[in-house]
DNA sequence: ACTTTACTCAAATCGGGGTCTTGTCAACCG
DNA sequence: CGGTTGACAAGACCCCGATTTGAGTAAAGT
């Protein structure tokens, strides 16, 4: 029964996944409006309603959808971090893997900068997620700093992170140089911030 | 008939800045699409026959008010900078204006932020202006080190510019912070991006 | 367990009639 | 002349029913 349990939970979590997958998939090429209950449902070969007894409603798959993209992109953020030993090849891996990203998954754009005004036409709930993801990525960047830059006062450390973060939306939201050099003067403002002496 | 065009002129000028600063309170007080030219007319006390005569169209008026709001903004950042000799000082006293300037005028806030897909009901075309007033923000930056810090090297002045205001206009979007703290913070950036030794 | 079918209901969509605004013109006044 | 007034066409906008769509639920089938 155990066995049996694990594999029972195993292949729902993979129908869930499948079901998630296929829902941001359609969400990318259509916009969430336009996708429908029943395409997610057709689209992994289930029934709308295995789609309704999983998740409950549409927006519970959303957040659902929104919880799984969060979640990678953290993920990506700190292998690139923990990724190199030096601190700017570390800085500019992660940075320039989220302006590449960002570049690339209206998902993450969407995320990362609908916290303005932006009313962005895709998922209107994002507005919300949209301060944790950037509290949990500066959560990721303290992290890391506390592994790598011990000797580094938590106070330089947060005013940092802060600082890089909003200057990497910036970036996302308005490009003005190409992403690798953008990615360049980024980890060489990161290498400042973290070796300058602390202010007088 | 020299004084009497030059008088001629400065009252149209007149006319035209009242029309200009009355389509703007309107604006303000209830959204650029709200604002009919009949009211832009009579709140002025002249014809709406007038106000056409003068700006050809309703576009057209919303872009002298962006014009002069523009101007305007910029001269208040020349003036906060050179108001101080100590760069801190400086620094501190023009980021404060400006958070503090777009925490109170709607217009500012949209000219400084309608860059990013943010689909703000007011002045749509705002987006081209957008880029416009930041550009010429950073002209009015390089021009004050320029005149103050003329040791600085250009590419060191131009990063430090570009950062500072897309970390500003970051602050407006999404304020964490109370607006002396934020400016006291920034213009410490600011400060070490001015004092730092070059990268070596 | 999942699918299929059948159903309700709220919200989005559509269409059309009327109103409001813009933009233009010409006639009129000081 | 520079401004006002009144009139007007064209198009944008708004309100309001009729219709359709799609979310969500229930129950029976397999």
């Amino acid at each position: 029964m155990d066995t049996t349990s694990r594999y029972r939970d195993t292949a729902r979590q993979r129908m869930r996944d499948a079901i998630v997958e296929a829902a941001r998939d359609l969400t990318i090429a259509r916009g969430w409006d336009a996708v429908r209950m029943a395409d997610v449902a057709t689209q992994v070969g289930v029934s709308r309603q295995t789609v309704y007894n999983e998740f409950g409603s549409k927006p519970a798959l959303a957040e659902a959808i929104a919880q799984a993209e969060t979640e990678r992109f953290l993920a990506g953020v700190n292998d690139a971090l923990y990724g190199h030993d030096d601190v700017r090849e570390a800085a500019h891996a992660a940075i320039f893997q989220v302006l590449d990203e960002a570049a690339g998954n209206p998902l993450i754009k969407a995320i990362l900068t609908s916290a303005r005004g932006g009313s962005d036409p895709l998922l209107p709930f994002l507005t919300t997620r949209s301060e944790l993801v950037l509290v949990a990525a500066a959560g990721v960047l303290r992290q890391w700093a506390a592994d790598r830059l011990p000797a580094l006062p938590d106070e330089a450390v947060a005013f940092a992170a802060e600082t890089i973060i909003r200057l990497v939306v910036s970036h996302i939201v308005l490009p003005l140089a190409p992403v690798d050099r953008t990615a360049g003067a980024l980890a060489d403002l990161v290498v400042r911030l973290v070796t300058d002496p602390v202010t007088p």
